[in-house]
RNA sequence: GGAGAGGUACCCAAGUGGCCAAAGGGGACAGACUGUAAAUCUGCUGGCAGACGCCUUCGCUGGUUCAAAUCCAGCCCUCUCCA
């Protein structure tokens, strides 16, 4: 697990779903926090070494983790570790030691290195040193057997050969299919902001349930509420053939998934709450509440600063083109002049599209 | 070490003295339509400002010029071929 991001997500649930079971049948299981291997940033197209994180975030990114991973694991069973344990006291002789027993060739099997390397873009050798350092934490803890996604594949078998070379029995690789994000196309994860996280507030993992393309429902019925390949073949073919709403099969997926993280109520409040704002149209329950100090009532600003300031957008010259293309509404009224200004009332009503809603509160 | 090519906004990519806050495409965001789906159409895509307008950006640092992404010098980085 890479420490650097410690949001566990839907991605995350089809593996440690696995480990579950394995749990289940008596295995023990290891949580390794990367926390080494996380200063060299795993080849993924982008080569740039990632922030250095102090001993004190890694810990609390460790124990976030921790948190997040027994919604899914069993905590008897979990072993927390960190790699820096076996990694950082290695000499520079140790990692020529370990460099040696394995081929620039066999490196270039790496798809993502492939490419690269006949894209000419640039590649540079310390990446090569991450599957290594993988690889080692493998011989480390002596694996048995090492999961991940598949697109972990090719770090996952050079954990095999390094463990022969040091005298072990190579472990068993198992692969998880990976999750596609909310748009669909791309794997989940945190970077790309595609994520359901297993600690999102039940009504917005509902919302973003129900914004996933239902091309890919099936996949989350599968890898993440476990439904047998039968019954998602089934329900892909009642809806082709007009037995099943789309829409119906994607609220049945949001309300078992919010379940899942928070319960039966929570989730039939987070249905409820998605029919009230985006079939009636209305306003949400609870709306956010923005403090704002240097505005106070009866004060006239421009509406687009205002907008920036509550939060809506990301600067007032955003805040202008939202504004200017008709998405801006005060108090329910949609504004659509972009040099607007307003008068501020304490508790008015700010909303941006259809998602971004808030109450001002003036305290200047 | 030698020779060549290159570094432009979130990404790809045009631009080679003023008309450049920078073509085009992708993505993102917003509007219409809808099932907060897909597809489609439209808008929009540096920041500040109520407004006239102002400020910052084309690898970095200096220079030439009334004017530089564009010319010059040095530096940094990437790729290819040769050694």
């Amino acid at each position: 697990m890479d420490p650097s991001a410690p949001d566990l997500h839907l991605g995350h649930v089809v593996v440690m779903k696995k480990l579950r079971e394995f749990q289940d049948l008596g295995h023990e299981i290891y949580f390794i926090i990367g926390d080494f291997t996380a200063m060299i940033g795993d080849p993924s197209g982008k080569s740039q070494t990632r922030p250095q994180l102090s001993r004190e975030e890694v810990q609390v990114n460790a124990e976030t983790y921790r948190e997040q991973a027994t919604v899914i694991l069993d905590s008897e069973k979990t072993h927390t570790v960190f790699n820096s344990s076996w990694l950082s006291p290695m000499s520079f002789v140790d990692v020529v030691r370990l460099g040696s027993r394995f081929t620039v060739a066999r490196m270039l099997e790496r798809d993502d290195f492939k490419n690269r390397y006949s894209k000419g873009l640039p590649i540079s050798v310390h990446e090569f040193l991450y599957p290594l350092a993988q690889a080692y934490d493998s011989v480390a803890i002596e694996a048995d057997v090492e999961m991940g996604g598949t697109d972990q594949t090719f770090n996952l078998l050079v954990g095999r050969t390094i463990q022969k070379e040091y005298g072990q029995e190579s472990q068993v690789a198992l692969t998880m299919p990976i999750l596609v994000g909310l748009d669909g196309v791309d794997k989940m994860s945190k970077s790309l902001g595609n994520y359901i996280g297993v600690k999102e507030p039940p009504n917005d993992m509902f919302g973003k349930v129900m914004s996933i393309p239902d091309s890919v429902m099936g996949s989350y019925f599968r890898l993440v509420l476990l439904d047998t390949a039968e019954s998602v073949k089934k329900m892909t073919q009642d809806i082709q053939e007009g037995r099943l709403h789309p829409m119906d099969v994607k609220m049945d997926l949001g309300s078992r998934l919010v379940k899942e993280f928070h319960g039966q109520t929570a989730a039939e409040e987070a249905k409820t709450e998605f029919l009230r704002v985006f079939r009636e149209r209305e306003l949400p329950t609870e709306i956010d509440e923005v403090r704002l100090a240097d505005v106070k009532p009866g004060d006239t600003v421009g509406l687009a600063s205002l907008v920036a300031k509550a939060g809506l957008a990301s600067s007032s010259s955003e805040a202008r083109r939202l504004i200017k293309s008709g998405a801006v509404r005060v108090d329910g009224v949609k504004v659509a002049l972009e040099s607007a200004s307003c008068t501020v009332k304490s508790g008015m009503l700010l909303q941006v599209g259809k998602r971004r809603v808030c109450r001002v509160l003036a305290e200047g």
